[in-house]
DNA sequence: GCCAACGTTGGC
DNA sequence: GCCAACGTTGGC
């Protein structure tokens, strides 16, 4: 399974509002290399969901729900879109700050690279985050 | 096909 | 609110 980390400006659509409407589609990607990442994601592989411009913080843990297909938002049909639904939130938010602290995610593209909206977590990264963050790396969601 | 100008994103 | 980083656009 692999691991994700995508970017949304609370103010547009936050944690809060995924949990409310209990999926969504993850649309209006228009950055290539976040596009790639989008197409290389399989349905059950997790992502965090992460506040950007005010909070600066991994706030929950979602799972892609369905595989990549047309953005619903672009005329063009060049972009895609992937549906997510909330699987937890995180106990203890893990802001950017602490995983620029953090010498074992410094190599993080959400940390070298700030303009990229959805990124790749390796399973180590992933692992110290959700620790920081006070959760289970693995758990389930009884579905 | 190059590159300057411009727009956008996102951290600070 | 500012500015650095980066992507896109358009003139040549």
């Amino acid at each position: 399974m692999a691991h994700w980390l995508m970017k949304s400006e609370p103010d547009a659509f936050s944690w809060n509002d995924l949990v409310k409407k209990g999926k969504s589609d993850w649309d209006g990607v228009r950055n290539h290399q976040a596009s790639a990442n989008l197409k290389a994601m399989k349905k059950g592989d997790r992502a965090f969901f992460y506040h950007s411009s005010q909070e600066l913080a991994v706030v929950g843990v979602m799972e892609i729900a369905r595989e990549h297909y047309p953005d619903p938002t672009d005329e063009t049909g060049k972009w895609v879109a992937v549906e997510v639904k909330p699987v937890m939130p995180v106990k203890r938010p893990v802001t950017l700050k602490q995983m620029k602290a953090e010498p074992k995610l410094g190599h993080l593209m959400v940390v070298r690279h700030s303009r990229l909206s959805v990124s790749a977590v390796d399973g180590k990264a992933w692992a110290l985050i959700c620790k920081m963050a006070g959760i289970k790396a693995n758990s389930q969601t009884g579905s």
